[in-house]
DNA sequence: TACAATGCTACGAATTACGTAGTATCTGAA
DNA sequence: TTCAGATACTACGTAATTCGTAGCATTGTA
């Protein structure tokens, strides 16, 4: 599975858990109503890659971290969705976890 | 800060914990060394964005996962990159902590 | 059967990134 | 000091990619 198909997977599978047809989630996150079923139908089957700031509103729309669209494994996919998700508590709880983890340096 | 400006932070903010020259990264990662330095200088100024393939190529070069660069939030590039990190066990922790949040649908 | 909704695609135009060919600045060696 | 190499950065024209237009095919349903 190529990269782009990967992103437009994940853009699908957050779309059909929203419960949107392509055209209404192209709409909803700004696309021109006209264009927004082509442009969409692109990503998921991945002929074409969206910029950051389309890719950005339609994960608003879909109540995902933009990250999550990027996740090349499927574990780091579900964390991302879950830890956004979580409640300020579980969150604290899991950055604790990882606190012995180094973290990026400089 | 824009979203190509706040994508080129993460980029340089990862190569300088490397550290590597702007150079150097973009040729490990398998640019043209003649034109190596222009581009990964373009990517972390948000002049320009690199598609999927070299920037998962970066990643890779950097040790970070592909969808560090893409967090729109401080604490989530936190979360990817000590998670990426983290041994099998802090994993499985996390998951397990995680587990009462719910997964996306479908 | 009709018709609306949905998913999908070829084509030319518009947008964006790329490669070329540099400049400016800094640091270390002679 | 001066020179050379390394580093970060940028204007310009070309090449590559996405966009908008204008559709087609299939499914469900009134």
């Amino acid at each position: 599975m190529d990269a782009n198909q990967l992103w437009g997977r994940r853009l699908k599978q957050a779309r059909l858990a929203a419960g949107l047809s392509q055209k209404s989630l192209g709409i909803t996150a700004g696309i021109d109503p006209f264009v927004a079923s082509t442009r969409i139908n692109r990503y998921e089957l991945g002929v074409h890659k969206p910029d950051l700031l389309t890719a950005s509103n339609l994960a608003k729309t879909l109540g995902v971290p933009l990250a999550f669209f990027y996740a090349e494994e499927d574990d780091m996919a579900d964390l991302i969705y879950r830890y956004s998700k979580a409640d300020t508590e579980a969150k604290a709880q899991v950055v604790q976890l990882l606190a012995a983890s180094p973290g990026l340096a400089e």
